[in-house]
DNA sequence: TTCTACATAGAAAGCGCTTGCTGTACGGTT
DNA sequence: AACCGTACAGCAAGCGCTTTCTATGTAGAA
C-alpha cells in the first residue's frame, strides 16, 4: 500500500489536518509539531496524492503548453522558457508547477482535444504558441473553448499568435507582418526586383501575414508581384528545396527567395546550390525566425530574429500571474532584421 | 457553478453511475440510454473531473518525460515521438493521455524534483531521455526513485540512457561507445592520425561512452593519444567554437576535429572557418546524432545517425505495454554512420 | 480571579468520481 | 409453472486530501 496522509498522522501523533497544514503551510503550526510531522514525513517516504489534492482544494499545478511541433526548435525554445518560468523545480516561485506540452501538429482537432483534456486536468493555465489555421468553424470552436477555460479560472495566453478576441486570452503577437516587410525592403534595397516567395501552408495566419508585409514591401516600391513567384508548401526543409526548384522552374530569373522560415530557407539554400548557384552571388536567400542554426548557414542567413525565449517567458511569467498582462491584453513582439552573408547585391 | 456527473445524471435522467459507465465505457449500458447520456453531455457541455477521476479510479493518464533541454532538437524528437506513440489525440489507442514534458538542464536535482512531482501525479508511465549524471549520490537517489516509481506501477523507461539495474526500469540504450569508435575509425581510415576531440560536459554518461570509443579506435590502431587532444565542454555551439579555437592553439597541426555531438560540431566548423582553414581540405570534422541540421552544413557533416524518432516511439510503445519490452529489460540501439563532405583525407 | 483573545489542533464534511454489490425485469429452461 | 441466467441500472461506500468550524490551552486584560 502507498502511504497516505493518515499514515503520516498517526505517525507523527496529530491529526491528518496538520500534516496537511504544515505541508501546505498556509496554518499555523507550532514549530515542534512541523518539526515531527516532517520527520514523520521523511521516515515514511510520504508523497502527497496530486490528484485527490487538486480534488479537495480545487485547484491544480499542471500548466498546458500547445505547440505544433516539438521537434522544432521554433517552438521548443519557446516552450523551455514558458517552463523556466511557471516555477517548476528550479523555478522561483514556490508552488511546484509541472508542464504538459502538446503536440497538435498543428491541426485544429488535436488542438481542441488536447484543450479539453488541459480543461479536465483543471489546468492552472495554458499557454498556446505558434500560428493559428483559418478554419473558420474550428477557430470559432477553440475560441469557444478558450472562453470557457478562461471562465473557469484558468489563465490563456496566446505566445507568437493572433489574439482572440472576447476570450479573456491575453495575446502576445509576433509582429510578422513588419517583420516581412523589412525583411523584403532590405533585399529590395539592395536592389533586386524579382523576389520569389516560399510561403508557408495555406490557411495560416502566420504565412499569411508574413507573405502580406512581403507584397506590402513590394507595393510600396511599385514592384508588380508575378503570381509565378509564390509558392506555397510545409515549414520544413524539404518543402524548401522543392519549392525553390519549382521557382527556378518557373523564372529561372529570380535574384532572390524569400522563404517562410529558416528552416524553408536552408532547404531553398540547399536546393540553389544543387542547381549551380552560388548565394548570395547568383540569387540571395532570406529566412525568418532566426533559430540558433541560421547563423551557422554558409552564408550565414539573413533573417529576422523574433525574441522566442523572451516571449516565451514573458508569456510564462503572465500566466502564472507573476507579471501584468499588456494594456487591452494585447501586445506586440516585433522582430529585428539580421542581415548576414546569404543576402546581397544582386547579379547585374 | 462547473457541471458534474451528477447534473448529467439529472438531465439524463439516470444514476451517476450510469453516466460514468457510459463515458468509460466499461460496463454494458443499453443504446438508448447511452445515448440519452451523451445527449446531456453535449447539451451541458460537460467535462470530466479530470483529478477526481484519478483520485477514485487510482489511475492517471499522465505520463512524464524527462528531457535534458528541450529547445534542444536532440530532445524535442524523441520526446515528439514518445507523446506520438502514447496516445494522446491523434495517437491510435483510446485512452487520451497527456505528455508532461520536463526539462531538466541536465542536473541530478532538478531530475528528481520532476520525478517526485510526477510521482504525485501518480503518472502512468515516466521516460527519462538523454545520458545520466555519474555522480554516485544522485545516482543512487534517482535509481531509489525510479524503484519506488515501478514498485508503484508506473512504468519507467529509459530512452538513450544506461540501464539502471534493480530498478525495474526498461532500457532502451544508445551504442554510444560503438558509434564513436566507428567515426573514429572511419577518419583513421582517410589517414588520419591527429584527431582533436572535443568531448561534452563531464561526468555525463555519454560524454564518457562517446569518447570512450573514440580512444578505442586510436588504440586499435596504434595511435597514442596526446592528452591535449582532449577538451571537454557543453553540448552547444558556442563550447565547439570555443574548444576548437583552443585545439588549434595546443596543436595547430591537427588534421581532424571529432565533436561530442552535431550542434558542437558545427561551432567546431565556424571556428575553423574563422582561423582561414578549409574543410575537409585542410582539417576534418565530424559530429554525433545527425540531427535535421547537420545535412544542410556546408560541408554537410560526417556524424553517425541515431535513430531517435525510432527509439522514442519504441519507448512509448513500451511504456504504454503496447509493445513487449526487450529481453532482459535491456535493449542497445546502435547508430550508423553517415559519411559525409566534412571528412575528407588529411592534407600531404 | 474571571473574562476575553489568541494561537493551535482536531472533527468532520465534503470535493466529484468509480465500482462492488444489490436489485429488477425479462426471456428462456426444465 | 417455477426457476434461473442475463442484461441493465442504482445504491452507497469510499478514493486521499482540504478546509470550515469548533474545542482547548494559555496569556494577558479587567
Amino acid at each position: 500500500m502507498t502511504v497516505t496522509l493518515a499514515d503520516v498522522a498517526a505517525r507523527a501523533q496529530v491529526s491528518p489536518a496538520t500534516v496537511s497544514r504544515v505541508l501546505n503551510g498556509n496554518y499555523p503550526v507550532a514549530a515542534s509539531t512541523r518539526e515531527r510531522v516532517l520527520k514523520a514525513v521523511d521516515e515514511l517516504d510520504y508523497v502527497l496524492n496530486g490528484p485527490a489534492s487538486a480534488l479537495a482544494a480545487a485547484t491544480s499545478d499542471l500548466v498546458g503548453i500547445l505547440v505544433n511541433d516539438i521537434a522544432d526548435p521554433f517552438f521548443g525554445i519557446m516552450a523551455g522558457a514558458v517552463q523556466s518560468e511557471i516555477g517548476g523545480p528550479g523555478g522561483r516561485a514556490g508552488g511546484e508547477r509541472l508542464a504538459v506540452v502538446c503536440n497538435t501538429g498543428g491541426t485544429p482537432e488535436r488542438e481542441l482535444t488536447y484543450l479539453t483534456l488541459l480543461q479536465r486536468q483543471r489546468a492552472a493555465a495554458v499557454v498556446l504558441t505558434g500560428g493559428a489555421m483559418e478554419d473558420g468553424v474550428h477557430q470559432a470552436a477553440v475560441a469557444a473553448k478558450l472562453r470557457k477555460l478562461t471562465e473557469a479560472g484558468t489563465r490563456v495566453v496566446l505566445c507568437g499568435r493572433p489574439p482572440a478576441p472576447d476570450t479573456g486570452a491575453i495575446a502576445l503577437t509576433f509582429d510578422n507582418r513588419g517583420g516581412g516587410r523589412e525583411l523584403t525592403e532590405h533585399l529590395i534595397g539592395l536592389g533586386h526586383r524579382r523576389l520569389g516567395y516560399i510561403a508557408g501552408p495555406e490557411e495560416r495566419t502566420t504565412t499569411r501575414h508574413r507573405l502580406e508585409g512581403h507584397r506590402t514591401a513590394l507595393a510600396a516600391h511599385g514592384i508588380e508581384e508575378d503570381p509565378r513567384w509564390t509558392v506555397h508548401g510545409r515549414y520544413d526543409r524539404q518543402a524548401g528545396y522543392e519549392a525553390t526548384l519549382e521557382l527556378l522552374r518557373r523564372d529561372p530569373t529570380l535574384t532572390a527567395v524569400v522563404a517562410a522560415n529558416d528552416t524553408v530557407a536552408l532547404g531553398a539554400c540547399a536546393a540553389l546550390r544543387d542547381s549551380g548557384l552560388r548565394i548570395p552571388d547568383d540569387v540571395s536567400v532570406a529566412g525568418f525566425d532566426d533559430l540558433p542554426f541560421s547563423i551557422d548557414a554558409v552564408p550565414a542567413l539573413t533573417t529576422v530574429r523574433l525574441p522566442l525565449a523572451e516571449a516565451g517567458a514573458r508569456a510564462g511569467r503572465v500566466a502564472m500571474g507573476r507579471e501584468e498582462a499588456p494594456a487591452g491584453g494585447i501586445a506586440t513582439v516585433r522582430g529585428e532584421l539580421m542581415v548576414r552573408g546569404s543576402s546581397g547585391r544582386p547579379r547585374a
